[in-house]
DNA sequence: CCGGTGATGTCACTGACTGACATCGCCGAT
DNA sequence: ATCGGCGATGTCAGTCAGTGACATCACCGG
C-alpha cells in the first residue's frame, strides 16, 4: 500500500457525480469534492483542469476512436459513408453497461449551463477530429466541415434519443435510424 | 446630461473588445474593462452576467430572427426549406458593415477556449429556436431536431468561410453554395 | 419643492484556480 | 541495507470572477 489511497482521480470522479447529482453543480464546492475523496482541493486541480472537466475526463478517447473508424474506411467511400462509419463506431462506447450512468451523468449536464458549454466545446473536438481525418482522405475542406458537422448532429441527436430511449434499444440502432431521417430529409 | 455618461453598456463592450484583442482574454480583468469604460467592475455585472458575455449581447436577436423567418415559411414547405429560409435570413444580421467587426471579434472568439463555449451554447441556443419552431409546424420531432443541426452546422461553416472570404462576397451566397455542398453530399 | 426611482458606487465576502515550496513513502542504484 | 531522487500530495498565500447588501444622488413627476 502506498503512502496514499490510490486512483484519487477515479475517487474524484465519483465523489463529484454523487454529489453534483444530490446538491447540484452550482451547489457543490471543489474542496467539498476533494473531502469526499479524501484528498485537498489542490490535488483536485492537480488530475482535473476545472470543476466541469471532472465529468469530462477520457471524452477525447471516443473522438479518437470515431477517427479510427473513419481512417479505417474503405478508400473509395465516399464522405459521407466514411462519417457513418466513423459515428456508428461511437455504439462500441455506450455499451449497456454504461447506460444507465450516462442518463444520470446526462441529466446533471443538462441542469447545468456551465456544463453543457463544456459539452459542446467536447462535440466541436469531435467535430475536428473528424475534418482532420476527412482532409487526410483527401476530402475537399468545405465538404469535409461540413460532413463532420452533420455526422456529429446526427452524433448528438442519436445519443439523445438513445437516452430516452427504453432499455432494450441499442444505441447502434438509433444511429441507423438517426441517418436513415438524414437522408429522407435532405432528398 | 444625466448623472453619468450615457451607454455604459456600449462603452464596456468597446473597451472589453479592445483589451481582449490588445492583451488576450486572460491577460484582461474585468476591472480593467470597467475602468477603461470609466464606471466600476460591479457595474460591468450588473450589464453582463459575466466576462464572457460581454461579446454575445445581442446574440439572441439572430435566433429570433431566423425563428421569424422560419415561421414566415409557407406552411406546405418541407423542412429543410423551412430550415434554408431561415439560415438566409441570417444573412441581413451580417452586412458588409458588420464584416470587419465579425472578423476581430472571430479571432477573439477563437484564441480562447472560454469564449468558443459561450459561442458554442449561443449557436445551441439557435438550434434550439429552429426546432422549436419546426415543431410549431407540425414537424415530426426527430426530424425537427435534426433539422435544425444541419441548418446550424450550414450557417456555422458558412460563416466562417465568409470571414475568411474576399470582400466583395456576400454571406448570402456562401450560405447558398454551402446549401449545395449539403445537398450533394447527402446524395 | 419633495419624495420616489434607477443607475451607479462601495464594501465585504465566497469560491475557483495558481504558483511556490515542503513532505515523505517508494524504488532503483550502489 | 541505505542512500538519494522521484512523484504524488499537502500547505499557504495570493489573484480574480462573481454576488449580496446597502448607500448615494441626479432626475422626474406631482
Amino acid at each position: 500500500m502506498g503512502r496514499w489511497e490510490p486512483d484519487a482521480a477515479g475517487r474524484l470522479r465519483e465523489a463529484a457525480m454523487a454529489l453534483y447529482a444530490e446538491r447540484g453543480y452550482d451547489g457543490t464546492t471543489v474542496a467539498e469534492i476533494a473531502d469526499r475523496a479524501g484528498v485537498t482541493a489542490r490535488t483536485f486541480f492537480r488530475h482535473f483542469a476545472d470543476k466541469r472537466e471532472v465529468l469530462f475526463a477520457g471524452s477525447e478517447l471516443l473522438g479518437q476512436d470515431m477517427a479510427a473508424a473513419l481512417a479505417a474506411a474503405p478508400a473509395d467511400a465516399s464522405p459521407m459513408e466514411a462519417v457513418t462509419a466513423a459515428v456508428l463506431a461511437s455504439a462500441e462506447f455506450f455499451d449497456d453497461l454504461r447506460r444507465d450512468y450516462s442518463r444520470r451523468r446526462a441529466a446533471v449536464i443538462a441542469s447545468t449551463p456551465e456544463l453543457r458549454e463544456r459539452e459542446l466545446i467536447k462535440m466541436a473536438s469531435m467535430t475536428t477530429s473528424l475534418t482532420d481525418g476527412l482532409l487526410a482522405r483527401g476530402v475537399d475542406p468545405d465538404v469535409a466541415a461540413l460532413a463532420a458537422e452533420t455526422g456529429v448532429a446526427v452524433f448528438r441527436v442519436s445519443f439523445e434519443r438513445w437516452i430516452a430511449a427504453p432499455d432494450d434499444v441499442p444505441i447502434a440502432d438509433v444511429i441507423r435510424s438517426t441517418l436513415k431521417t438524414l437522408s429522407a430529409l435532405t432528398a
